[in-house]
Parts: structure tokens; C-alpha cells; sequence
DNA sequence: CTGAAAGCGCTTACAG
DNA sequence: CTGAAAGCGCTTACAG
């Protein structure tokens, strides 16, 4: 039954083992009905008989087969990350294509050489979440005519298709939220200068705020890094204000999260005492205490959406490139107070 | 100076642009001392001015170049798994190999399918967190004989090497340390029957409890799925006891985490009102608040541990499965109210 | 429906 | 030090 051969089987192997040609094993591997049931059943039955394994680096060689593609992230160990890395990696499955992953941290220089090593192992297409300070044109360098769909931020000037959500409608309407909710001194805690994506959201946090006849009050933005940690930091630092704001737009959920963790810290509770709304509504944000008001972002969807315009990408080496913006949604929990204030109203 | 062609450049074009035979351009690929350094030269200049990119499928197909292997993971949505998986990738780095990756998200069938892909597109090795459930003979068929290191669960009667943490001893160790800190009435929260990373944990649990002379309570032992969600409703089961526990050791820190959240619902802080205690010290555990305390089991070296066991498995086709244990650590933060009571003692 | 032949991009002896 | 030749496991026309 098991067979398990020393070497692994050959598609001439299985041949001689079901007397028949390697073309015609070839043709029983691609479904091709040019073969007598009779003959591809022989075929078959060789094939169980020897365990044998399609080696699909060598049809690709020929030119045949799924194509692999590499998906290359910023930063893993953020959530929101790995929920878009489940994403892809769902979109792939669909295609029965299998995808390479390298985690850069951030770093440009480890960026560079996974996608050279992606690219010398066949990959076919890169879905690319770029680290900070990723310089266009040594990407288009690298990259070469491969296909890319850039996620989450597309370096200016870099070619490829681009999937994100929108970032500056996002960020107004939950601005909007916490001013509708009463509040006028928002903070907006977070994100380095510099971050694209930060840009965005700022804008339409200044969007919002314009709309609403509210100055920008430069002292209400926290610069930290995007991590629970920089939260808490940014929290302290806008408390500490003279004139401190009542609620928050955090830059990303995580953020908002260690704003949560700080407000603890100081026995105050988040929605009664301050109110915080987050950006993504990662898988954490409704399990908190309480439960964290965000922008939904759809992570795990947009990273499906990618590898499938990747996928469409690679098949149709004519396609142009295509931005996709992902829509956004206010998802009203009990960070910020909306209940209570509501009711007050 | 780009020259980007619109196929791929081969050896073969190279050559012809050096003035030189395809061996010897494969001969300057792999670093050879055998070529002149001023042929060497002209070649690399080729190389830059055709855009060359490695072929390394074709020459794993021949029988050289590094490895590709596959890591397969049952959770990536737990940020254990994540950090699991950054091990992994990190391991891999080093060695100048890319690893596959997949989420089986507990699914046996989903696994089957992946391993069988990672396969055919020639993994050397597979790292795999397997699902729950994993039946160990369909694994042994489906790896054939291709090396595999499990990472935290070992279905039992499987073929292959392991890399775990001491799950036994790291429980034992914070049931003890509740035990000191003077509860006797202490849960075990989350996980599901049938689980063996779970029974492992339990098992210490009891170890711990019987050298302190306290009765296992089964009332104690609450089921729940192994996420924030379930820490909650576990929390919620042990609380409505007529005897509730003054503590609670959680089967993971996603499942403490759940617990910490539960406790701030009912306006009782951890550390003071509840003891609780965690395990595998993911990032996140230090940014609570109160910060939890749990046995830190290293899920990056683990992961880094068993890529480079695996990659040693490689290359060494004879070399025997091992198992590897590392050591847990009890990091004492302030969830299990360490401080409050040893001051009070 | 099936077989013989060429070739994908490399590496590896084997000669020179 | 460098070149000609065979071969890794497949697929693809091309004949029969």
C-alpha cells in the first residue's frame, strides 16, 4: 500500500510502472480527456502505488502550473497585519496557489533582499504591505515587471496596484462621531510623521474638525510609535496639557488600546471619563473592557481583495494597474461614551 | 542602464554577453575560485546589464541551492501563533531560505490540502503547528518522508521531531506561586477537552496543588475555547460558584487576557479582588492593565528553534527526530497581586 | 487516443 | 581556468 520510494517518483516512473507513455501521464495529471477512462485509471492506480508527488517547479520551468506569489509585511506582530496576512493567504487558497511570507519589520534593507529571494524561488506576483521609508525607485528596481499590489500604503511614485482603505473618510466620520457626541477637544494620539497613512487620517481627523467650525489645535496631536506602548505615552502627554482634550482619535486600534490601558492606569474609565475611537476594528477591539469604538477597516477582506487582483494580475500580463480603495465604518461600542452621551442629550 | 528585457534573462544570455560558456556563469553564481577574477568581473557586469535574476527552481530541479520549506499553522489570529511564526521566518532569514506559509486555522482538511500543495511546489521540510484533531497515520502518509518538526503539539504517534515549551513544569511553577501567595481556591480556565497542550498544563496544575496538600476541585476546571471571548465566559462559569476561587492559572494569556477584561466589567481589579495568572507572554501581556502575570515561554525562540532544527534535518537526511523542550519562566507582573499580598504577609 | 523528441534554466562531471 | 554534453521532471507540439 504505502511504497514509500527511497527516491521520490517521476512521471516516467509512474510510466513504465502503468505501461504507458510519459506524455500520457502528463496528460492524466492535467485532466486532459484525450485519455481512455480505462488508461488514466491504470495511471492512477501507479501513481497511489508510488506515492507519487507533482513536481510543480518543474512544470513551471516548462512554463505550466499555479503560479506562486510572495506577500512580504511590514509589521507581523501588529494584528492588523496578521489579519490582512489571513486575508491573502485565503484569497490564495481559492486559486490553489501557495504564498511565500517574510515578515521585513519595518526594515527596508531586509525588504530588499526577501523580495530578490522571492523572486529567484518564481514568484509570479508580490503583494506588498511596504516598510517605512521605502524608496520608489529602488522598489521599482527590485521589483522589475513583476506584478505588485501594494497594501495599506503605495510609496509615491512606486508602480503597482494598490489596495487600502479610505483612510480620510475613516478618519472624518469618527471625528464627526466624537463631535456630535459633544466633545470639541480631540486629540488625535499616535503615528510617526511622515507615516502616509498617518497623513491621511490626520486629514480627515482636520476634515471634521473644519466642518465643524473647530480650530486645530496643533498641541492635541501625540506623535508615538503605532504599538500599545506609543499609545500610552501619547495618552500621558496630551493629560498633561493645560487645557487637556475630553476625547481621542487614535491612530490605529492598537494605539487606541494602550490609551485604554493607560486610562485604567489612572482609574479612569474610558466612555465616561474620556472617550477614545481606534482605526482598523481588529479582532481585540470588541473584547475590550470596555469595548473599543472604531473605523472598520476589514483587514482580513482587504488582503483577500489584493491577492485576487494580484491573482488577476499575473494571468492577465496586459492588465493595468488599479487602485482599490476599501470603504470604511463607524463601529459604535462603549469607548466613547456614545451611549451615555446620548442619553444626556 | 536598466535594459529590463521582456524575458527573463538566462545563463545562457549572459554568457553570450560575457563572451563566456553557461558553466562558467553558473560557475561565478556559486562563488567559485575557479574563475579568473577579470572574468568574474565581465560576467557580473552582464548580469547588472540584463537585469539577471537567479533561477533557483531550476536549480533545486538540478539538485542544488538552499531549500524552500513550509510552515503551516493552526491559529494565526493568536498572537502566540504570530510570534510563533516571526520565530519561524526569522530562522529561516539566516539561512537564506523562504518559507510558505499557511493558516489552517484548526482545520485537518484545510492541512491536508496545504501540506500535500507545499509539497508538489517542492518544500524540503514543513514546520507545522498542527491542527486539532490531526490523525496522526493520514499525517504520516500525507508528510511521506520528508523531514517535519512539529511546533507545540505532538499528535501522538506521529513521525517527526517537536519543539514545545515545558507545559507541565511552567504550570507547576504559577500554580505554586499562587499557592504562596496564600489562595487555595485557584481555577483552571479555558481550553477544551481533548486538547494536549491543555492537558499538560492541567496536569501541573494538579501537580502543584497535590504538594500543597489542596484537593483538586473539578468545579474548578472551566471549559471554554482558547480566546479572549472564552477567558470571559469561563470567568463568568467559576464566579457563579457558591465557593468561587479567589484566583485562576488560564490555560493561555489570550484566555487571561479574556479574564482580566471580565474582571474590569464587574469594576474588580486583578491583582487585588482576583488573582490571575497566564501563560506564553505575548507582547500583550505586559501592556495590560493591571500587567499580567504568566509563564513566559518564548514563542519567537521556539519558533527560531525549530526552523533551525529543521533546516539541520535537511541537510543531514540521516540525522534522527529530537524533541526539544525549552524552559519556561514565571514573570511575576501585577495580575496575580504578588506585591499587595507578600506585603501583607 | 498514445509515443518520440525537444526544451524550460540550471549544475555537474569530464575534457582540455 | 573554460567549454561541450548530459540530465533534473515536467509540457508541448507533432506524428501516428
Amino acid at each position: 500500500m504505502e511504497g514509500e520510494s527511497p527516491q521520490r517518483a517521476t512521471i516516467r516512473d509512474i510510466a513504465r510502472a502503468a505501461g504507458v507513455s510519459k506524455s500520457t501521464v502528463s496528460l492524466v495529471l492535467n485532466g486532459s480527456d484525450l485519455v481512455k477512462p480505462q488508461t488514466r485509471a491504470r495511471v492512477t492506480e501507479a501513481m497511489q502505488a508510488l506515492g507519487y508527488v507533482y513536481n510543480r517547479s518543474a512544470a513551471r520551468l516548462r512554463g505550466a502550473g499555479n503560479p506562486v506569489i510572495g506577500m512580504v509585511i511590514n509589521d507581523l506582530a501588529n494584528p492588523f497585519y496578521t489579519e490582512l496576512a489571513i486575508g491573502i493567504e485565503r484569497g490564495c487558497q481559492t486559486a490553489a496557489v501557495v504564498p511565500f511570507l517574510a515578515n521585513t519589520a519595518e526594515s527596508p534593507v531586509r525588504q530588499a533582499q526577501v523580495i530578490r529571494s522571492m523572486r529567484e524561488h518564481g514568484a509570479s506576483g508580490l503583494i506588498l504591505a511596504p516598510a517605512l521609508d521605502t524608496d520608489a525607485a529602488q522598489l521599482d528596481a527590485l521589483t522589475g515587471a513583476l506584478p505588485v499590489v501594494f497594501a495599506m500604503r503605495h510609496p509615491r511614485g512606486a508602480r503597482g496596484s494598490a489596495v487600502m482603505p479610505d483612510n480620510r473618510g475613516g478618519a472624518r466620520t469618527a471625528t464627526a462621531h466624537l463631535i456630535a457626541l459633544g466633545h470639541r477637544r480631540i486629540a488625535f494620539l499616535g503615528g510617526m510623521p511622515g507615516m502616509a497613512v498617518r497623513g491621511e487620517r490626520q486629514a480627515g481627523y482636520r476634515d471634521a474638525l473644519r466642518a465643524a467650525g473647530i480650530a486645530f489645535d496643533p498641541a492635541l496631536v501625540a506623535d508615538a510609535r503605532p504599538t500599545r506602548e506609543g499609545g500610552r505615552t501619547a495618552l500621558a502627554q496630551v493629560l498633561a496639557l493645560a487645557d487637556p482634550p475630553t476625547a481621542c482619535l487614535a491612530y490605529n486600534d492598537v494605539v487606541a488600546i494602550g490609551t485604554l490601558h493607560a486610562l485604567a492606569d489612572r482609574g479612569r474609565v474610558a466612555g465616561r471619563d474620556f472617550a477614545v475611537v481606534g482605526f482598523d476594528d481588529i479582532a481585540e477591539a470588541r473584547q475590550m473592557s470596555p469595548p473599543l469604538t472604531t473605523i472598520a477597516v476589514n483587514g482580513e477582506g482587504l488582503g483577500e481583495r489584493a491577492a485576487r487582483l494580484l491573482l488577476r494580475l499575473i494571468e492577465q500580463p496586459g492588465a493595468k494597474d488599479e487602485i482599490v480603495i476599501g470603504a470604511t465604518q463607524l463601529v459604535v461600542r462603549q469607548s466613547c461614551g456614545a451611549r451615555l452621551t446620548a442619553g444626556a442629550a
